[in-house]
DNA sequence: CTGAAAGCGCTTACAG
DNA sequence: CTGAAAGCGCTTACAG
C-alpha cells in the first residue's frame, strides 16, 4: 500500500480510503491511485487489516465427523450463507474425538476467528467451560451441551425417534432392538428418549438388553448388532440410530446370514441420496440437512451483526419419516 | 502480552521469549511470567504474529463439491496430517462450479494461507494464471491442469478406467454406455481415454453415441442415462464416471422399468462404504482416498519446510476393481 | 540473560 | 478532499 501512496503521489490513507470507499475521493485522484493498483498489482493484507480492525470475518466450524453425509451437508449448507455473506470458513472434523475437538476450538479461536459453529463431539463437561469463554458468538448445531445457554439449531430428536419407533410398533413389531449412539451426546440421549415413548404410548416395556450403545460409527454398530441378533428372543425389527451405525447393522446381519427385511425390519435416524435405488430400500429419518446449516449461519451472522440483546435461541426442526421397504409387518407371534 | 509484561515487571520482548521459547530464560523470570500468563489469562494473538512473521499457519483447501463422499474422505486425511502439523485448514468446497472456485482462490490467498491444496473445477484456462501467480506453494490432487507445472497427486485414471471397462468386455458386452464426466477435468478426459483404451485393446469400434456428458453429478447422469436406454439397440453395460453419476444411473434405470443386474450391468467409479450390503452390490474403481490426501498434505509440508529445489512431482497412485454382483454375462449376440 | 525500539501493513480520528 | 501520525499485538536484531 506504501508502494501505490508513492506511485500514486498520495498518502497511504487516501489510498487505504479508495480501496475501501469509506471516504469520498475526487474522481482524479481516485483515477490514478486505481491505476497505480493496477501497474502494481497491489492486494490488501488481510491479515494487517484483521490485526488493526480485530476482525477476521473467518468463522470456525468444528463437526464430529466430516466424512458423515449428515454433517457434510449441513457444512456445505453453512458455507453457502457464509461464503455469500462474505466470511471464509476454518473447518475441523475430529472423528468423534472429544478431545481433538477441544484442540480444534484452540486452534480456532488462536487464529481470531469471528464466531464459532460447533457440533459437540461428546465430553460436554470439559467443552461447556472452553464454549462458555471463548468471547465471540458460537452456535451449536446437531448436538446441544445441557446448561450452556448458546444460540442453537438441532433436530426435534424425541419426536423423530418416537416417530420411527411407532411406525415399527404399528408394523406389530414388540422386540425393537435399538443400536443407540453415545449418552454423552444429546442426539445419543434425546434419541434413546424417543425410543422409549414410543414403546411407552405402546404399553410395550422397556427392556434394556435390547439396547446397544456405539459412537455413532459403523464398527461399534457392528459388533452392537451381532450381540443382538444373538439373543435367543432375536429382535424382529431394528432401529439404527444414524447413517454409518445403519451400515454396521446391515454387515452384521449379512454375516449373521439373515436377510432384510424378510428376516428382520430396519430403520435408521438419517435419509441418504441413494436409498431410493437400491435393496433393501431402507426406510429412513430424514433430516432437514440444509436447513439446519443455513438457520446456524444465519443465526450466527446476526450475532456478528450485533444483536447481542436477545436470549440464546433454540431452533428445533423436524424429521420426516421416509417409508420404503426394509420393514415388514412382524408375523411371529411376540410372546414378551 | 504488555498486560502481562506489566503484571510480571518484564518487558514484552522476555515475555515473546517464555511463550516461544526461543531465548532461554532464567528459571526464576520464566516462572512470574508464567504465572502472570495465568492470572491474566494471556493467549496469544496469532493474528499479530502472522502479520509480523508472514507466515499464517493456515492452508487454503479448495474441492469440486464437499458433498462427494470421494472428496470429504480426501479432506479427512489431508486434514488429519496438517493438524498434526500444527496447520489449520481453510475449506472451499464449490458444487463444480470453476467460477466459484476462482473467487475462492482469490478469499483463501487475501487470507494470507501459507499453501493451497486444490482440486480443479473445471475451467482450467482461467484457473491456471490465478494458479501460476499465487505465490504460495500449491498441491493438486484428484485432477490437474495442463500445462501448469505444480506439486500433484492423482490416481491413474486411465488405467483405472480401462481396467473396469476391460472387465466388461471380457463379460462379452459390447455395446458399454459410457456416463462421461466433463472434459474441461483432467479425470474427466483420463476416464475417457481409459474407456477407449479398454475398446481399442479388444477391437471394439468407439461409437460416440454410446457415450454422454456430465458434470460429475447425479441429475446429469440420469438424464445422460435416459438417452442412453432409448437407443434402439440399448447398451447391455453402462459404466460411470463416478460415484455420484451411477446414483444418476441407477434411478433412470429403475424409471425405464429396467433392473440392474438382470436387464443391464452397471460399474462405476469411486468405492461406497455400504456397496457390499445392498442390491445390487457395484462393481466399482476403489480409489485409494486416504493415501491421496495424506500424500499431497504431505507434499505441501515439504514445500512449506523450503524445498523450493525440486520440480513439480506428480504421484500417480492406483486403483482397485472391486468386483461385485452388478455386472452379469452378456447373453445377446451383439451386432455392431 | 534482559530491555528499548523498530517495524509488519493496515485503519482512523484529527488537522488542515 | 487529503495528509501526518498513532496504534493494533507481536517479533527480533541490537545493545547492555
Amino acid at each position: 500500500m506504501l508502494d501505490v501512496a508513492e506511485a500514486a503521489r498520495v498518502s497511504v490513507a487516501t489510498v487505504s480510503a479508495v480501496v475501501n470507499g469509506t471516504v469520498s475521493v475526487s474522481p482524479q485522484l481516485r483515477e490514478r491511485i486505481e491505476a497505480a493498483i493496477q501497474a502494481i498489482g497491489y492486494k490488501r493484507n488481510t491479515i494487517a487489516r484483521s490485526l488493526k480492525l480485530g476482525k477476521t470475518r473467518t468463522i470456525g466450524l468444528t463437526v464430529a465427523d466430516i466424512t458423515n453425509p449428515f454433517f457434510t451437508d449441513v457444512v456445505s449448507a453453512i458455507q453457502g450463507v457464509l461464503h455469500e455473506a462474505g466470511y471464509a470458513v476454518m473447518l475441523c472434523s475430529n472423528d468423534e474425538d472429544a478431545a481433538a475437538q477441544l484442540e480444534h476450538v484452540s486452534l480456532l479461536l488462536d487464529r481470531m476467528v469471528d464466531g464459532l459453529i460447533v457440533a459437540p463431539a461428546g465430553d460436554e463437561v470439559k467443552l461447556k467451560p472452553v464454549l462458555q469463554s471463548a468471547g465471540v458468538p458460537i452456535v451449536l448445531i446437531d448436538r446441544v451441551c445441557d446448561g450452556v445457554d448458546l444460540d442453537a439449531v438441532i433436530l426435534d430428536n424425541r419426536r423423530a425417534a418416537c416417530d420411527a419407533v411407532t411406525y415399527l410398533l404399528d408394523l406389530a413389531h414388540r422386540r425393537i432392538g435399538y443400536v443407540s449412539g453415545p449418552l454423552d451426546t444429546s442426539t445419543g440421549r434425546e434419541r434413546l428418549q424417543g425410543y422409549r415413548d414410543a414403546l411407552e404410548a405402546a404399553g410395550v416395556p422397556y427392556r434394556q438388553e435390547l439396547v446397544r450403545f456405539g459412537n455413532f460409527r459403523e464398527a461399534d454398530a457392528y459388533q452392537a448388532t451381532m450381540e443382538l441378533l444373538a439373543f435367543p428372543e432375536r429382535p424382529t425389527a431394528l432401529f439404527a440410530a444414524n447413517n454409518l451405525m445403519v451400515i454396521g447393522v446391515m454387515k452384521a446381519i449379512r454375516d449373521f446370514g439373515l436377510s432384510c427385511p424378510d428376516d428382520i425390519s430396519v430403520a435408521c435416524f438419517d435419509d441418504f441420496p441413494w436409498a431410493d435405488v437400491f435393496q433393501p430400500q431402507l426406510t429412513t429419518v430424514a433430516q432437514p440437512v440444509r436447513a439446519i446449516g443455513e438457520n446456524a449461519a444465519k443465526l450466527l451472522l446476526e450475532r456478528l451483526g450485533g444483536s447481542e440483546a436477545h436470549f440464546p435461541r433454540h431452533l428445533s426442526l423436524q424429521g420426516r419419516l421416509v417409508i420404503r421397504n426394509s420393514c415388514r409387518p412382524c408375523l411371529v407371534h411376540n410372546v414378551l
